[in-house]
DNA sequence: CTAGGATCCTGTCAGC
DNA sequence: TGCTGACAGGATCCTA
């Protein structure tokens, strides 16, 4: 799914139009796609946990959406403004609902779409107080911003023999990264993936942890990373992949850096992984 | 407890 | 053109 920096670019965005809307009814195309009972009530916040979004009802009621790998929440206001923000693809542009439009959900000023390729992604309804309760939000670690380096380093000597990518990626270690900003963090700190967890020096792991603060908020303040047809809230596109990401999809170009070694793809943790073998050399020391 | 792989599902693309 | 396998911005479940 789009990874933190995007649910938090679509938070900030869906908060304009819909903030203080009610919720008129809701029309599940997918079974899969929805979990529990269809809510109706006034939104009175938004707020994100890692990478899950929740809308919270004036009637002590709550929404929680996971984007997972495929979903794009799409909202069409009555005066025609188009919000389209999370996994990328041409329809933002296209007519709504379509073949992959899973929930409707109708309010007083506008209609927001949940699309899913995959309905690997889900929108499910609890009481507000639950919100936290909720066995994935428990599991959730801090984000890298409020994480100190110090307990980032402990918990990567828990890993020890995991690559560091696979551990980057574990929202229960810490929280927020995705397939793209693992990469885009160990490019800027300049770690190989495949380096185990505890191999990493206290100066590495605190590179690492900065690296992935920067990168995010590069994003969040690009309003998210994008493919061609990744859209913002305002309908104007995140350009994150465009300007800031130095080896995402970028096998076979020159590393921005050593501007000698071509960026490499690989498979680490069961993910495709991009780095830089001048850059990010295994067991190189820290620096 | 950790580690690694399979799995959920649909669509696209490269290579016959 | 049609088929096949690999892969995809995520997380969980199962096994060792």
């Amino acid at each position: 799914m789009p990874e933190l920096p995007e649910v938090e670019t679509i938070r900030r965005g869906l908060e304009k139009f819909i903030l203080n809307k009610k919720i008129i009814r809701t029309d599940i195309l997918c079974e899969k796609s929805f979990h529990g009972t269809p809510l109706t009530g006034k939104v009175v916040a938004l707020r994100r946990f890692g990478k899950a979004l929740i809308i919270d009802l004036d009637n002590h009621n709550s929404l929680m959406i996971h984007l997972r790998m495929t979903g794009q929440l799409i909202y069409d206001s009555k005066d025609s403004d188009r919000f389209a923000a999370g996994h990328p693809s041409e329809n933002f542009l296209a007519s709504l609902p379509n073949k992959q439009t899973r929930v409707v959900i109708s309010l007083d000023s506008g209609t927001l779409y949940f699309n899913d390729q995959r309905k690997f992604g889900f929108i499910k309804s609890m009481p507000t107080s639950e919100v936290e309760n909720d066995t994935f939000i428990k599991k959730l670690a801090k984000e890298p911003w409020v994480m100190t380096e110090d307990e980032f380093y402990e918990k990567l000597q828990r890993h020890a023999k995991s690559p560091i990518k696979a551990v980057i990626l574990d929202q229960s270690i810490i929280c927020g990264l995705g397939n793209i900003y693992a990469d885009e963090a160990l490019f800027a700190a300049q770690i190989h993936p495949a380096t185990p967890a505890g191999s990493l020096t206290k100066g590495q792991a605190k590179l690492l942890l900065e690296s992935a603060r920067e990168v995010m908020d590069k994003s969040i303040a690009s309003g998210g990373s994008t493919m061609a047809t990744y859209v913002k809230p305002d309908g104007t596109r995140g350009d994150y992949l465009e300007k800031f990401a130095q080896v995402f999809r970028r096998n076979g170009e020159l590393c921005p850096r050593c501007q000698k070694a071509k960026i490499e793809k690989t498979r680490i943790a069961g993910r495709g992984t991009h780095f830089c073998p001048t850059c990010q050399k295994l067991g190189r020391t820290a620096k």
